[in-house]
DNA sequence: AACATGTACAACCGCCTCATT
DNA sequence: CAATGAGGCGGTTGTACATGT
């Protein structure tokens, strides 16, 4: 073909529009609607190249354009299209009236890009990335969790609820623990940065024994409401000066790390706190004292006390480093 | 206040498809 | 069937504005 780019003809102006200009094109436009490209430059009195009025037109000039932020439904609308399209950024304004292919794009590479990759997100295939470069996105993805404000790919929604940062955090530690474990002969050096408080003697699979172990900490905190630890720590500290009868069932498997425990204050009635980590879920219910068994209680105030300072130990002996674990926990 | 850096978005460029000649 | 022209699309750039130092 050859064809040389209309705009390369003499003298035809580029740049930005001025509002003269604009007017002309919406003048012209309004009395004999879209026509010819080509010709309407010269029989608008413009001195523009076709392509470049039509551009104007149809990106920002049209009547119907839809100006302002992206709603939710839109963000989540552009998502589920690209997903299926890609960058079919016609194909995608199609289906959100009043958008422009052009802001769709712009909107994407400037906003909803950055954000999946932020998240560890492949923002191509829309998958989580397990590739070494999801270590160069710690610092945003941790970022991000704190702010709360991005989305899973699980859900194709960009707005989270506060508590679903905690779903991030939970991304973060699966992805980081995926990443160190992929390997069959693990690099120690590498799995040094993540625990460095392991013994200098111990090998490889030791190392990643003990990651694991912190790992799995670090997901029960994040699924453990904030409100339950409070009143963990509460029943803890009034446990420890007599305030209550504190009562609990038997201790969790050490295998799945997840657990039950009954706490009965003579003030409160009874509560019962549930965690558990495989389904990715946690809730605090409200039991009434005679649904208890009298055999499985046994008294708390060892173990919850116990657990906070293990946690406590934990957190300033194994975790407070320069890689960041006490940022995931915070 | 001045400068550096980052961000958003309008506009351009080059290529492709399709209708027409 | 090949050449040509017009419209359309996606990638990229330029610039104004915002924010940080």
């Amino acid at each position: 073909m050859g064809r040389p780019p209309c705009c390369d003809e003499f003298g035809l102006k580029k740049g930005p529009w001025t509002p003269e200009e604009d007017e002309k094109l919406k003048d012209f436009i309004g009395k004999h609607g879209q026509g010819n490209w080509r010709r309407l430059p010269k029989l608008a009195g413009l001195n523009r190249c076709g392509k470049s009025c039509r551009l104007r037109w149809t990106n920002y000039l049209r009547p119907d354009i839809k100006r302002g932020e992206f709603t939710d439904e839109e963000e989540k609308l552009i998502l589920e299209l690209h997903a299926v399209l890609g960058n079919k950024w016609s194909a995608i304004a199609t289906r959100l009236p009043g958008r422009t292919d052009n802001e769709i794009k712009n909107y994407w590479n400037t906003n909803m890009r950055k954000k999946l990759l932020q998240m560890g997100i492949d923002p191509v295939t829309h998958q989580p990335r397990t590739d070494l470069n999801l270590l160069a996105t710690m610092p945003g993805l941790l970022t991000v969790a704190n702010l709360g404000s991005l989305t899973t790919s699980l859900d194709n929604s960009l707005q989270l609820q506060a508590d679903d940062g905690h779903l991030i955090k939970l991304q973060l530690v699966q992805n980081l623990v995926q990443l160190l474990t992929c390997s069959a002969t693990p690099n120690l050096d590498l799995l040094r940065l993540f625990a460095p408080a392991a013994p200098r003697n111990h090998r490889p699979n030791d190392v990643l024994a003990l990651i694991r172990q912190l790992s799995s900490l670090v997901i029960l905190q994040s699924l453990m409401p904030t409100a339950a630890r409070e009143g963990l720590q509460h029943l803890a500290n009034s446990l420890s000066v007599g305030g209550g009868e504190a009562v609990a069932a038997a201790p969790p498997p050490a295998d799945d790390l997840s657990w039950k425990s009954t706490v009965k204050d003579q003030g409160c009635g009874t509560a019962t706190c549930v965690f558990a980590t495989s389904n990715s879920t946690a809730s605090l219910d409200s039991i009434s004292p005679e649904n208890m068994s009298r055999s499985e209680t046994t008294s708390l105030k060892g173990s919850i006390s116990t657990f906070f300072e293990d946690w406590d130990a934990l957190n300033l002996d194994v975790l407070d480093n320069d890689f960041g674990w006490k940022e995931i926990l915070e």
